[in-house]
DNA sequence: CAATTTTGCTTAACACTGTTAAATCATTTA
DNA sequence: TAAATGATTTAACAGTGTTAAGCAAAATTG
């Protein structure tokens, strides 16, 4: 009765084309188009028969985005193997950080919870009256004496923006990770950036 | 003929109860739960209604950015006006920016497009081969001299974590915001926060 | 081998979603 | 009062996630 390993195997591989399928998709049309009835359509059943493999769709989710976990962790690790030198190995960790998040574009949206809503911010940023031009015009006062050409401006902003920014996401996402270290980062960052400012 | 004002009036009024109770159902329930239907039912309207005021769901969406916008904007400038030193007028910009992403969460979410998606990271992240303790292996064994506690390793990674993901998140929304600024802004992070590691 | 149970899979259906077209009702205009 | 305009609703379409019922083939049992 050596069937009973092929049947299970046939299971086992349905289970990875579901996932497959559902990357596909969401790789080609975005995880706003991502529904059963195409996942169903790609690995040749009826949607209904995805239940079998899965509770419900965010198990599917919470599946693919543990394999992005793996994936991601893995990256890493293979990078730091890449250098001796700590330092050296912690910038090349973070790069390929970097690298994963828009290499797995998707898987990371998935895992961090970003990027998935609206739009049209960017005209905003540019409005006149904005809380982005609000601060970088005091970034450019504090810089004045060494007039900074414009994109230096540009890049400290957004060097102050990404910290606290992520540092919003992460909260936001993973709700409530202790009030208190997440103030000491803020101040710790703000003063942080600051200081490069007129040294 | 005045009655051509009060009805316009009228409609005004509809425009911002349409908004008002999206606002509202979101606060309550979550982006996800927003439907046209809920919206009509406490308008005590039907739902195709809505279409004589927003052309779609997103345009609906689009406005409440908006808004978000005007007042974030109008935060940071009040929260200037409370200091006089410039660093310290950065500083209050950046705090009241934080707040507001706190204080108006939802509008944040949509604003910046962040947090929408499915969670199951916290677990990930605690993990025994996970990204997050690769790297903070190395925070730690780079900071050894100095003894460092266990949750100062856990802020400075953090600390790392926010900025790149921040820089990340905004890349993912804001697709291309200029290649060469980003790769600056993030080595030029990497190697502050690094310093600040050893100093 | 025949009868029965189990398994794999599909069809049909439910309660939703955003959105559009048609029908209805109220109000203003001629 | 009759016609026309505007406001509002009902009905419908195509899509969503999900569940229950049905069916046919395979496996198990007598």
């Amino acid at each position: 009765m050596g069937s009973k390993e092929r049947i299970q195997r046939l299971k086992d591989e349905n289970r990875t084309n579901i996932l497959d399928a559902a990357l596909q998709i969401v790789k080609e049309e975005g995880w706003q188009a991502l529904s059963m009835r195409k996942i169903a359509d790609i690995i040749e059943y009826t949607a209904p028969m995805i239940y079998e493999y899965f509770a419900n769709k965010d198990a599917i989710l919470n599946e693919l985005a543990n394999q992005g976990y793996l994936l991601l962790a893995k990256k890493v690790r293979q990078a730091k193997s890449t250098q001796t030198d700590l330092e050296k190995q912690l910038e090349a960790m973070w790069l390929s950080y970097w690298d994963f998040a828009f290499e797995e574009r998707e898987l990371y949206q998935l895992m961090f919870g970003v990027g998935t809503a609206c739009c049209g911010f960017e005209k905003t940023y540019k409005c006149a009256e904005s809380h982005g031009k609000l601060i970088s015009d005091v970034i450019r006062e504090i810089m004045k004496d060494k007039n900074p050409p414009e994109d230096l401006i540009c890049r400290k902003y957004f060097t102050y923006w990404s910290i606290i920014h992520g540092l919003i996401s992460i909260n936001l996402v993973n709700q409530g990770n202790g009030e208190n270290t997440n103030q000491e980062v803020l101040k710790d960052a703000i003063y942080g950036i600051t200081r490069s400012l007129t040294d």
